[in-house]
DNA sequence: TTCCTTGCAAATACTTTGCAGACTG
DNA sequence: CAGTCTGCAAAGTATTTGCAAGGAA
């Protein structure tokens, strides 16, 4: 992990302790967004000591500092989270059989977005984009 | 209401109840998709007796035969329905600041959908793409 | 020593399930 | 009448909050 985290915690006015360290950890080596249960799972397999409640405390402290994402698969009904540091802005495909998560490189929607405020009005701040589908495993 | 939902109901062995004639009722008259709650408290405000439950399964049944799109908008952790009777497939964009859900005309991802089979050799079901931004009250 | 953070208990929000009685076709 | 549907109670899952003790700087 990187100096560079606790010196971003720091400058917000929180600590870098040893939960914080345990579930940036644990969200810097999985390969796709987790939800909170089973990064406590993860934790729970690494031997840390901690509560779930200090799970969501902690994905909710480094979401806002924005060092971590908050996102929804389609139709899932839970949040995922995903470390920011080092990764591009992209979005996920999901299978429906067997629930793997696989990153996607393309997001068109740049230019779309210009299109959608002219189109509503609004000002857009955030956008999602998600697939579901059928892995090659599961075809 | 149409007679050709009733028919729809029927060859799926469904029945037209009081209670989902009242669902599919407020789900027609509503200009952006409702969480179960807000269908819930629009039927109390019509002065419907159903439970809450009802609610749920009758959606999750319109769900099962096509009638109903259930879907998530951006970061809000809840479910919304919205008929899909003569509505074109669309998108919506969401007002971080008052909650104002507005529908899209536009769905750009027909071809990205090509695209994403080839990257991932996943074969694409759904996809999702929903906006959050401020609106024009909002801004 | 300050005050941020944690664990534990409990609450809240959303959604689903079990069961017996009520209703539709 | 058969099988679906409903209400009520209760359970399940995801997430949040209160509070006192513990820990980082």
């Amino acid at each position: 992990m990187k100096t560079s985290l606790k010196d971003e915690l720091r400058a917000a006015g929180k600590r870098m302790t040893r939960t914080r360290k345990a579930v940036l950890s644990v969200l810097e080596e999985s390969r796709f967004p987790l939800s909170a249960t089973e990064l406590f799972a993860q934790l729970k397999k690494d031997s840390v000591a901690i509560d779930l409640v200090t799970v969501y405390r902690n994905l909710t402290a480094l979401k806002e500092l924005g060092l971590v994402t908050q996102l929804e698969l389609h139709q899932e009904g839970q949040f995922r989270y995903e470390i920011k540091e080092g990764r591009e802005h992209h979005h996920h495909i999901r299978c429906k059989s067997c629930g793997r998560i696989v990153d996607l490189l393309l997001c068109p929607l740049k230019k779309l977005t210009a299109l959608i405020e002219q189109e509503t009005r609004f000002v857009v701040g955030d956008h999602s984009l998600e697939f579901s589908g059928w892995c090659p495993k599961c075809q």
